[in-house]
DNA sequence: GTCTATACTGAGATAGAC
DNA sequence: GTCTATCTCAGTATAGAC
């Protein structure tokens, strides 16, 4: 027998990536989850909690993967490529898209809106961090206010980029997967990293 | 004596651009304007309505102030440079940012969330679109597919730079202005789409 | 410890009097 | 054009049953 806070999880989870988290009241999701409303405030203690936990069990094995791929990247002892950087980073994404793109892309929203600044921080920077840390290895002459607001650039990039629907890009065809994205990120992302500083 | 209509809209403008568009209560709008609720109905329609009038009185001028200069970079009849083009679509921006920095944040996030999809496809395609024939003029030789995702690649990155105050970046001292910022996002975009293709 | 029923506050929207 | 009153629905809080 599956549990009241597994069955308000999936449901969440399910809705929030359909309809954004805006959209989906609490009372909808009580409704399809056949729970009580005020199951919701004693499980996770808030709307906003409750997002907390359903990034976390997605976003959670991605960082994992992430952290995985830039050690072993950074730890074969040479200089880095901003290429292998980015691999480590962007690749664990587009893995997690195959499984559940409506989800992948409503993670994209979550830290583009930047409403919700709370999860964003607890879910998004720590790996963020040890990869820029990665990074900056790979372009050691980069001054650093440019190379931390390119950063940011690649961050604004991959949130748009994860959040697009390829219909409403009127980006058609083969092109549209996650992984197609990726390489095409990835490139514009290596050149944009590499070029003249200040 | 200053109307209704103009009082509100005043309002609206300084408490989205301070708090954002959910953050901000018809309420609180009327309060401070000295209004009545149902004013706002009476004018607009709707909150959402209010908000396209409010973007559309500052992004008029930027997307008019775009559109002189990439004519001018485009009409002298040699192919353009992509420096050139982007610097035709972002630097408007900058100015009116010296004005009203709030705003331009606000406008940034509006882009970025993706919510109010109506109000964005209203005011931000069209000139986006003269933006892309342009750097396409630029970009002849790039595949389609590649050159439409880097357009989407340049939005992201852009309306995730308007968006962030410099405290919250950490990126502080001399470099936090938005005149600085847009010639550090012109070098990584320049990069960015001069890069190989496919 | 878990869950249900119900009430509270504040949001956007609307009808109709003036 | 403006204002009062009211409607519906949101997230939240609590008392109490099991």
């Amino acid at each position: 027998m599956i549990g009241t806070k597994q069955k308000i999880l999936d449901t969440a989870e399910r809705l929030f990536a359909l309809q954004g988290y805006a959209a989906t009241s609490m009372r909808q999701i009580i409704s399809e989850a056949g729970v009580n409303l005020a199951a919701i405030h004693y499980h996770f203690g808030s709307k906003e909690e409750l997002l907390d936990e359903v990034v976390l069990r997605k976003a959670g094995p991605v960082n994992a993967e992430r952290l995985a791929r830039l050690e072993a990247a950074v730890a074969d002892g040479q200089t880095p490529q901003v290429g292998e950087i980015l691999e480590a980073f962007l690749r664990p994404m587009a893995a997690s898209a195959s499984q559940n793109e409506q989800f992948v892309r409503f993670m994209g929203r979550v830290y583009a809106e930047g409403l919700l600044p709370h999860v964003v921080e607890k879910h998004f920077q720590p790996a963020l961090a040890r990869f820029r840390d990665g990074l900056r290895q790979a372009l050691p002459e980069l001054p650093e206010q440019e190379f931390l607001w390119r950063i940011h650039f690649m961050m604004g990039a991959l949130a748009h980029t994860m959040c697009g629907a390829p219909e409403s890009l009127q980006l058609l065809g083969v092109s549209a997967g996650f992984q197609d994205r990726i390489d095409r990120l990835k490139r514009f992302l290596s050149a944009g990293f590499r070029a003249e500083g200040e």
